[in-house]
DNA sequence: TTAAAAAACTTGTCTAGTTTAGTTTCTTAG
DNA sequence: CTAAGAAACTAAACTAGACAAGTTTTTTAA
């Protein structure tokens, strides 16, 4: 394990169990240099991944604020964020699979002008607490992956990729716009036709820049949150 | 000027004119060491930023690739996207000041919990190419900024915020909803009762911590579209 | 007692190296 | 000509220092 990780990882618990309370501030660079017997620069890294996500707040000459990291918890800017909502806000939640379907053409409005690959189509609606919350389509690159087993598209198309697979997902761009709902829309989620609909649409990359996958989420607006932890830099 | 900071800008400016082009390999730390004449963790601190913000995408032991930066534009992960959004667009846009209040309490709704202070209320309406898009609600501290002056509301507060008054702006909490439409937006939007609002709802604090404003953003969802970025660590 | 100066902290930037791990290119043996 | 191996490149992680620029605490002088 990359010892700038393990620092991170551990600061990080500490913050988000209370056990570093907010407010107060994070021991010093020289302090952490002694406990985990690294280098400065190493502690640093550690110290600079929070403060990109938005857990501490750095003042030079006086140390690092721990923020409140309660309201940083479910941004759409952290690939596949879903899961991890899920997860970390103990909610009821199920996955069921409505269709899977391989050799699908790409549609012209997901690839944004990339040229277009044969994919295999998973469509899957999501329900938390009993209420259908979200349809996704995942386009799932064929040279990348081969046949998807229905079993992983229940549980988590991206726990299959990364530990069945291997593969390492590294980035994502996310469009969002807001649009009426369509017929699938109103049948899956059953809402009525005013409900309008958040339409994510992403391309997701491998570490080694190939692109994996395609995904269309359709969630229903009213239901709908997402925070974003913007960081200023000159 | 930061060192850093200083080949950063050079080399992200050579990726926006297409100088370095869509899918080529930068420069190698070594090449960029020579260049520049500077450290090899100075050099590795630029390619770091361009990487966390969606420019390129490094590969060990083969380069950094440039990534298509069309796509990561108008994210609102950004404080203040709309300004950038519009001139790097080159919109024709409009800011229109509603009204100005001092000693306005801050909304329930808004605080998320904090404790409330007195603010001073801006509302704004920007229009873009004629099309009024956003109406923004700025309850700004009075505690750090005494009294705006009409003409900064009708420019920018937060050029004001950081060129007239050398405020700090360090970074911004962002709580996304979308909902129907109340009076005001009816009225402001000149839109229609069944037009989507996207609601923006941020704290913006300073360097040193201390909030400088809340805001409420109120976007009509039928022109409304972000882009983020979203990359993932282990 | 008070106010100024000094010391001891803090984070931020930078240097100059090493080792590790991966990719590409060239060379060499068959 | 081909395939295997070596060499030359690439970024990633890490070390051990330096000095700068702030803040806080302690000491000193009036």
């Amino acid at each position: 394990m990359k010892k700038y990780l393990q620092i991170y990882h551990d600061l990080l618990t500490n913050i988000q169990t209370k056990k570093f309370k907010e407010g107060d501030l994070l021991p010093s660079d020289t302090k952490l240099v002694m406990k985990y017997d690294v280098s400065r620069e190493t502690v640093r890294r550690a110290i600079k991944l929070l403060f990109d996500e938005g857990y501490i707040q750095t003042i030079r000459g006086k140390g690092s604020i721990i923020l409140n990291s309660d309201r940083i918890m479910f941004p759409f800017s952290r690939i596949e964020s879903y899961k991890e909502l899920v997860t970390t806000s103990h909610l009821h939640s199920e996955n069921k699979v409505i269709s899977m379907q391989e050799h699908v053409d790409v549609p012209q409005n997901l690839l944004f002008g990339a040229p277009s690959m044969t994919t295999q189509l998973v469509v899957r609606k999501r329900i938390v607490n009993d209420i259908p919350m979200v349809i996704d389509y995942d386009y799932i690159n064929e040279a990348v992956v081969a046949n998807v087993p229905k079993q992983a598209a229940l549980n988590s198309l991206f726990y299959y990729f990364e530990h069945d697979l291997g593969l390492k997902i590294n980035y994502a761009i996310k469009h969002i716009t807001v649009e009426p709902a369509d017929y699938d829309d109103l049948h899956y989620l059953e809402i009525d036709r005013h409900v309008p609909i958040v339409v994510v649409r992403s391309e997701t990359r491998l570490s080694d820049n190939r692109i994996i996958s395609y995904t269309e989420s359709r969630h229903r607006a009213d239901k709908f949150s997402s925070v974003e932890f913007a960081r200023r830099h000159e």
